[in-house]
DNA sequence: ATTTTTTAAATGATCATTTAAAAAATTAAT
DNA sequence: ATTAATTTTTTAAATGATCATTTAAAAAAT
């Protein structure tokens, strides 16, 4: 039963402080010694851990996809009807713990990278696969076949241009409010 | 009326070549070697014609949003009502000319690099404002003011996120498909 | 002749990553 | 518990490469 603890403490440690300088300077104007000066670390401990930059994205972005994963199973399990699983995954993707500037800012950094490393595609293939399959699952049960994919891309576009928008600053990050709108977004375009 | 040619010539010439280069490796992983090669140049000449590798995205940028005022006056020509003023802006940035893979991907690219860069960011805010701006004009005549705002949101993320879609490579760029999608997407909102 | 354009080479700085050794923590033995 | 051995973690310093940008001179154009 002896489990190294510390290695999960410094994994955590250092990815909050990747999201944290990655919101101020974006990834890759930050340098290593400036993600590990967050913790009074040294660049050479990153590379320990995570063994290279290009795996610390990597490993960021799966603690986020984690995150929400997370908030999405306990959003689903107060929902019972079609409509309420499909605002459960609108609802994890606004959550408080979610819902940051600094989430998004990564989102958009790693969005600019994901095509150009074969580890970030693998991951943001995936990711966006589950997500859809998620959204047709539901829509099934919602509408009319005809006007189903267009509704799809719809929710889904807009989320992505939300996280878009937060990243240029131009939107005060308030999770309650966008999830009120959010929900508004999907009952227009239900209805 | 001695007009200096080779300037302009050479500006579009790097800014192509940016644009090129750019979606084949991402912005920042490209170096002005690689830029300049595309056109049997040197570096040093980019430097003489733009100043930094900063000005060369921003004056790429300052270029597709031409492109994109271009093609909206072109299709507001054809316009009449609210409506077919509306669907103008969509066809701009879904016309042949401006809904491109490279276009898409320097967006990203774009986006990921504003939020840090005062120049960038100026740029970002003016044009999304007045991007934003015409969309609030023309929804005026076409939507009751509780759901305007909302579906402003909406068609605004819709097309962000269909940036966000063709830069990541999941979706195939066809662009009269893609102007019969964003008006359906119309249709169903406005409806 | 003069001005504009282009380049080769130098500059100067920055960084991710590696290495080798030190420090800390853990384990085992007395 | 104390000591000694072992393993894990951390770091300072070196490495090695990469680049944007500048410079000074050459080439082309006017």
């Amino acid at each position: 039963m002896k489990r190294t603890r510390i290695r999960d403490i410094r994994n955590q440690e250092f990815i909050s402080a990747t999201l944290s300088a990655t919101f101020e300077r974006g990834f890759h104007a930050v340098t290593m010694a400036d993600i590990a000066r967050k913790l009074g670390a040294t660049a050479a401990s990153i590379n320990y851990y995570f063994g290279s930059k290009d795996r610390l994205m990597a490993e960021t972005m799966t603690h986020l996809l984690g995150l929400l994963r997370q908030e999405h199973v306990m959003a689903l399990s107060q929902a019972h009807t079609p409509k309420e699983r499909l605002r459960a995954i609108v609802e994890a993707n606004f959550s408080d713990a979610f819902f940051t500037p600094e989430h998004c800012a990564f989102w958009v950094q790693f969005w600019s990278a994901a095509p150009y490393s074969q580890s970030l595609t693998r991951l943001q293939t995936i990711n966006r696969a589950r997500v859809r399959s998620h959204f047709r699952h539901e829509l099934k049960h919602l509408t009319p076949v005809h006007t189903r994919e267009t509704i799809r891309r719809l929710i889904q576009s807009y989320m992505d241009g939300v996280w878009v928008s937060v990243a240029q600053g131009e939107r005060k990050v308030n999770a309650p409010h966008a999830r009120q709108e959010a929900f508004a977004m999907i009952d227009l375009v239900l209805r």
